[in-house]
Parts: structure tokens; C-alpha cells; sequence
DNA sequence: ATGTTC
């Protein structure tokens, strides 16, 4: 009745937060103060030299974020923050449920549960230089990538549902992995709470044939030398040394999570009025956690999760058999999986309160610190592996999880950072030169479609060794090790 | 990110 009178008002984003001040906090940290209609301020974790990189429309994002019912603290920013659709990527948000906090669809974005895991392979760099060809034409060959690309593994609407449910845990139990590859994932290998009933029947047709897929984009395959040990009890607790070759995989719940998105985002822009939410643009739609769409959500995006776990359980075994095949000593033993687009019901102190809450990380990772009891026993007196993954031709970093990173509701970032659009990265970078320029610097790419080589080159990306400086001074998670990439598959 | 602008 009244509320559709509104209705109009929700339609249109006013210009919010025109003049946005950082104001300095310490070495890392700044904030931007609350101001109306914002709840809580922002909290922005970068260096100067980082600080750089985050431009206004990153800012009025967070801000954005910062309006919406039942925030808890302040909305976050991690050091490679760029804008997203609504939300920002490398954005970090609490919501209480007790205090009419949603569930953003915006907030977990539509790579759901995109993440990365990444391998010890027990080789060391002389066995890959040996065979550096072979090797990248053998994964390249087994390793389904692209857009639109399917598997060798199809499932039926049976199997789909139990994959659904069962994540990493489900292709374990069906060939694809052992145990120890579930006590080094997030959530020992599955979400509990997923609700396949709630994922449209568009988004599991999707997905009948992907899984075991790279998809495209961002997303990869990459054997790494590791380069540097910074704290030498962590990468003993992690299993890691210089010279060990490391395997890292980087993908998500290709066409099924991007449908769960594409599915809830117009349902909870929709009822934005009957929920009585001001939005300030329509892209962060959400709903209340304690509502029926919210908990449609929540379920779907569960689901979600653990699509993408079993898409990188099976990757990985499709990798060890590639290993294989190349090599009679290969092991390829987990060091961690980690995902970067998630909501999850994590208890925090605030206030020196306990309360329970959903913490949305969209470009974020996990960084629980040392004791932490949702740990498992590898990690948990130095604290969770955070695995940032470098853009191509690279490093990337394995970090662990501060006491600290409590400030950010155990949050980290989850990798360089975009610092060019698509688009721009695709009209100012040539592929072929870029491949060139990649050979000579010895890393070897194998791609299925050129256009991704540009729109991922290095100068696409911040400089990753000053967001980790950022992420460590800030005290979010600190440096273990190191590593370079050796051969790409890219999506 | 994405059956690459259902």
C-alpha cells in the first residue's frame, strides 16, 4: 500500500558520499568517519603507496556498504580492494541477524566460493625445467578451460544433488581425493547448511558438465617455484621449504554460482520496499538474514560453496594424474584451500562480546589466527594458510592468519587487486607481445583464448608485494612464503 | 566471474 508509493524511490540511486575523507589511523590503516545515512564507518587497511590504488568509486562502495541494516563495526577494505558490482571486490562486511542484519547477494558476488587451493608436488625445479613442455602440454591437454568449456566428468541430477550438499567431501567419497585433502580445506571440505532445493533448476543445468572445469577470467592452473620462507614455524607447519614445486588452483562454481547470483539479485532488489531496506543502489540488493529469501540465499549460496570445493577436489585429481603421468615421484599433497567469495556464520568478540554473525568476504580471504578452534590441527598454533594468488607472470604469497586479523573480522586480502578494467587492459596490452615478454621471464602459458592473456597481464594488477606489505603491517596475516610461477594454464 | 550483452 504505502510502500509500493515508494516503490520509485528504490529504483534510483541518489548521489551519496560525493566527498569522502581517509583519515589516518596508523602505518596501514585509515577511516573513512561515519556519516549519514552510513551506520558504522569505513576501515580501510592499505599503505600510502596502496592507498594509491584505491580509487573513489572503491571508496563510495564501501561506503554504500556501510547503509545497509545490521552492519557490525565498520565496512572493510582490504588493501586490493578495486570496484565491483555493488559491492566492492576485496570488501569485508559483518551483519548480526539479531539486529536485522541481511544477507548481500552483492556482498559474496557471482563467483561464488571462488577460491584457491594450492599443492606441494614433491618435485623439485629441475624435474619441471626438464620436462617444462611436456608438462604444460599435458596439463593443458587434461585440464579442461574456457568459457563455455565442459568436462570429462558428467554428472546426473542424482549426483549433482549429493555434490551439492557434500562439496569437496562428496568427490572424496567418489575417487576423486583422499581424507588429508579434506583437513587441509575451509570447513574440512564441505558447507554444512546448503540447500540444494533452493538453487534453480537453470543454474544445476548449468553446471551437468563443468564440473572439473577452470573456467576463464582470472582463474588458472600454475606450477610455482617457492622463492622465499619468511617464517620459518609456519612453513614448517604448512610443509613448505625453498626450491619445493608448488601446484595452485584458482576457479569457482563457474555457471552455477553466477546463476544462484543472477537468480536472488532481482528477488531481493524486488523486495527491497516490502523488507523496508533503502538501498543505496539497486546492485547491493539484499535481504534480511531472518527472512525466507534470505535463508533461500544462504542455502543456494551453500550449495555454492560447495560446488566450487568439488570442482577444485576434482581438478586437483585430474592434476595428480597429469603428475602422474609425467613423473613416477609426484605427490601432490595439500597445503590449503581457501575461498574468497563467500558469507559465513562465524562467532566474533566485539566490544568484548561474543556474538555470532555473517561475515560476507567478496575478494577476501579467511585469515584466522593462531588457536583459533575452528583450525585444524596442521595449522592451528601459527594460525590459518591465507593463499594470495598473484596475477600471471607473478608471485604469490602463502600468509597466515594473525591475532590481529580480529580487527578485520579474520579477513586478509586474496590477492594483487585489479587496477585496470577489462576493458582497458584489452585495448592497451597485446596478448602475442605479452606471451613473448612472459617466455622470455621463463614462465610458459598455455591458453585457450588470447583476449584473458591481455585482460590478465601483470600491469592489469596492483604490485603484489605492496599489497602484502599492506595486508602484513596492517596486521591482517603475515608473510610465509613465496612463490614464483613456472608454468600457467589459464582460463 | 559468466552458455564472453537472457
Amino acid at each position: 500500500m504505502a510502500k509500493k508509493k515508494h516503490h520509485a524511490q528504490h529504483k534510483t540511486a541518489p548521489a551519496l558520499f560525493k566527498d569522502i575523507q581517509l583519515i589516518r589511523q596508523s602505518d596501514a590503516e585509515w577511516q573513512i568517519p561515519q556519516q549519514s545515512p552510513m551506520r558504522v564507518p569505513c576501515h580501510v587497511f592499505a599503505t600510502d603507496a596502496v592507498r594509491a590504488t584505491l580509487d573513489s568509486a572503491t571508496l563510495r562502495q564501501a561506503c554504500n556498504v556501510a547503509t545497509l541494516p545490521g552492519i557490525v563495526t565498520a565496512s572493510m577494505v582490504m588493501p586490493d580492494a578495486h570496484s565491483g558490482y555493488g559491492f566492492p571486490i576485496g570488501g569485508v562486511a559483518a551483519f548480526d541477524p539479531d539486529a536485522g542484519g541481511v544477507i548481500c547477494a552483492g556482498g559474496v558476488g557471482f563467483d561464488i566460493a571462488c577460491g584457491v587451493r594450492t599443492l606441494v608436488t614433491g618435485l623439485t625445479p629441475d624435474d619441471v625445467l626438464g620436462k617444462r613442455t611436456q608438462l604444460a602440454d599435458a596439463l593443458f591437454r587434461s585440464i579442461p578451460c574456457g568459457v563455455g568449456t565442459g568436462g570429462a566428468i558428467p554428472l546426473t541430477s542424482v549426483s549433482l544433488e549429493a555434490m551439492l550438499t557434500g562439496g569437496a567431501k562428496w568427490a572424496v567419497a567418489h575417487g576423486y581425493g583422499t581424507q588429508a585433502d579434506l583437513d587441509h580445506t575451509e570447513e574440512g571440505g564441505f558447507m554444512r547448511g546448503a540447500r540444494p532445493e533452493f538453487v534453480s533448476a537453470e543454474a544445476k543445468k548449468r553446471f551437468m558438465d563443468q564440473l572439473g572445469t577452470l573456467g576463464s577470467g582470472n582463474h588458472y592452473m600454475e606450477v610455482q617455484r617457492v622463492t622465499d620462507i619468511y617464517d620459518a614455524t609456519a612453513a614448517q607447519a604448512f610443509g613448505i621449504a625453498v626450491d619445493d614445486i608448488l601446484l595452485s588452483i584458482h576457479c569457482g562454481s563457474r555457471g552455477l554460482g553466477h546463476q544462484i547470483g543472477t537468480d536472488f539479485l532481482p528477488r531481493m532488489a524486488d523486495k527491497a520496499d516490502y523488507f523496508g531496506i533503502t538501498l543505496p543502489e539497486k546492485e547491493l540488493a539484499c535481504a534480511p538474514i531472518f527472512s525466507d529469501l534470505g535463508q533461500e540465499y544462504l542455502g543456494a549460496m551453500r550449495a555454492g560453496i560447495n560446488c566450487a570445493l568439488a570442482n577444485r577436489q576434482v581438478l586437483t585429481h585430474l592434476a595428480r594424474g597429469v603428475f602422474a603421468e609425467c613423473y613416477s615421484h609426484s605427490r601432490l599433497r595439500m597445503i590449503y584451500d581457501v575461498s574468497h567469495n563467500t558469507c559465513k556464520e562465524e562467532q566474533h568478540v566485539v566490544n568484548g562480546k561474543k556474538r555470532l554473525l555473517h561475515v560476507h568476504r567478496k575478494g577476501a580471504t579467511r585469515a584466522f589466527g593462531p588457536g583459533h578452534p575452528e583450525l585444524p590441527a596442521f595449522c592451528r598454533s601459527v594460525g590459518q594458510p591465507v593463499i594470495v594468488g598473484g596475477s600471471m607472470g607473478t608471485p604469490s604469497y602463502i600468509l597466515a592468519g594473525c591475532t590481529d586479523s580480529a580487527k578485520s573480522f579474520c579477513s586478509a586480502n586474496h590477492g594483487a587487486g585489479r587496477s585496470m578494467s577489462r576493458t582497458t587492459a584489452r585495448k592497451t596490452i597485446h596478448g602475442k607481445d605479452m606471451l613473448a615478454v612472459l617466455d622470455r621471464m621463463g614462465i610458459t602459458i598455455r591458453t585457450s583464448d588470447m583476449r584473458s592473456i591481455a585482460e590478465e597481464a601483470p600491469e592489469a594488477y596492483k604490485n603484489i608485494n605492496a599489497v602484502v606489505e599492506a595486508t602484513e603491517k596492517a596486521g591482517l596475516a603475515r608473510r610465509v612464503a613465496r612463490a614464483v610461477p613456472l608454468i600457467c594454464i589459464k582460463g
